[in-house]
DNA sequence: CGGTTTGTTTTGTCAAGACTGAACAAGATG
DNA sequence: CATCTTGTTCAGTCTTGACAAAACAAACCG
């Protein structure tokens, strides 16, 4: 929750775009769209991903009830899903003294990823545990054995590489939300 | 499609364990569970999940039948998923001359991992072309421009890192397929 | 040929989750 | 106080996908 200006959305309503930049709005359609996909492979709602991708494009905080009209979704769905981005720490919750209503943008910081992370981290911790309990074996179970030190070591790599990803573009031009 | 021994699998029903490796058992029920929770997160049914958790730890190819009657799931379940994760490459279907039915063994080699690699190249595509349409824009619209520079770099460093990471396990003491 | 065995395909059921719309709560404001 | 405004929560609907069971196909066997 910060406290900050919050200027009007560059552009009010969904509809009457100048005739020149049409393709620019439609670009933006398919982009937002295409998060809320993106999004969806990560297990989180569709509309969620929607947010997420309105917001990149949006320089200003935008209204709450603005992105029920640009999203064409229920205020419940935003409400939702404006709380689980905000948990997640992907958006900000934006307000001002004297204006009641709420606004929202991106935080700009890769809060998505560490929930990747912690994803990896965990399948090697099963497989690490899952070679405890194989202890010292017959003959053939060797292969299991290698198989799952394969596993770990994957994991492993995997989840320091994506750590490493993160460092790297701490330090950018610039960081992004997702 | 493989032709190898079909030697029977170490255990071949599901109950009646020796007394001594009981919490061996236990053991190989919690990661095969595991499997399967962690391979529906990369939105692959649970059933193909503990099948790819059976397989690692199986020393030997698997009946076709025994896949049934040890996860306890119908033999049509076990043919979509079986065929399934043949496509994408992680296990393999294993057959003998003179022997009807089909086996099957993890195919060692990261399958999955294309995948995952190929998901974050997508979204680097978006977001570049979401750049393309925006254009020499107006003062505020630099922001905007900043954040998608910033999701663009972020996924190439992430499909890179996870292409190098695929890299370097190659090379290591094992592989494995996941 | 009839009858097995083995795997595939199809049909139907069920559960999970997303989303809507309406009811609701809590402030503001006349 | 009655009434907006603004956001939240809740109940119900709808869609999606996994799964089981049964029908099916094909190869084998007698």
């Amino acid at each position: 929750m910060t406290v900050s200006e919050p200027i009007p959305v560059s552009d009010q309503s969904a509809e009457a775009a100048a005739p020149s930049d049409t393709s620019r709005r439609a670009a933006e359609e398919r982009f937002i769209e295409g998060m809320g996909l993106a999004l969806e492979e990560d297990r989180l709602p569709r509309i969620a991903g929607r947010l997420v991708g309105l917001l990149l494009l949006s320089p200003q905080p935008v209204r709450f009830d603005l992105l029920a009209e640009r999203l064409r979704v229920s205020r419940g769905s935003i409400s939702t899903n404006t709380r689980l981005l905000e948990n997640m720490g992907v958006i900000e919750r934006v307000t001002r003294p004297g204006d009641r209503r709420d606004y929202f943008q991106i935080n700009e910081q890769p809060g998505l990823l560490q929930r990747v992370v912690e994803r990896f981290r965990a399948r090697q911790a099963m497989a690490a545990e899952m070679k405890q309990a194989l202890g010292p074996e017959p003959a053939d179970a060797a292969i299991v054995q290698a198989r799952l030190d394969g596993l770990i070591r994957f994991y492993a790599i995997l989840a320091d590489s994506f750590d490493s990803a993160l460092a790297a573009f701490g330090q950018g031009p610039d960081r992004a939300a997702s």
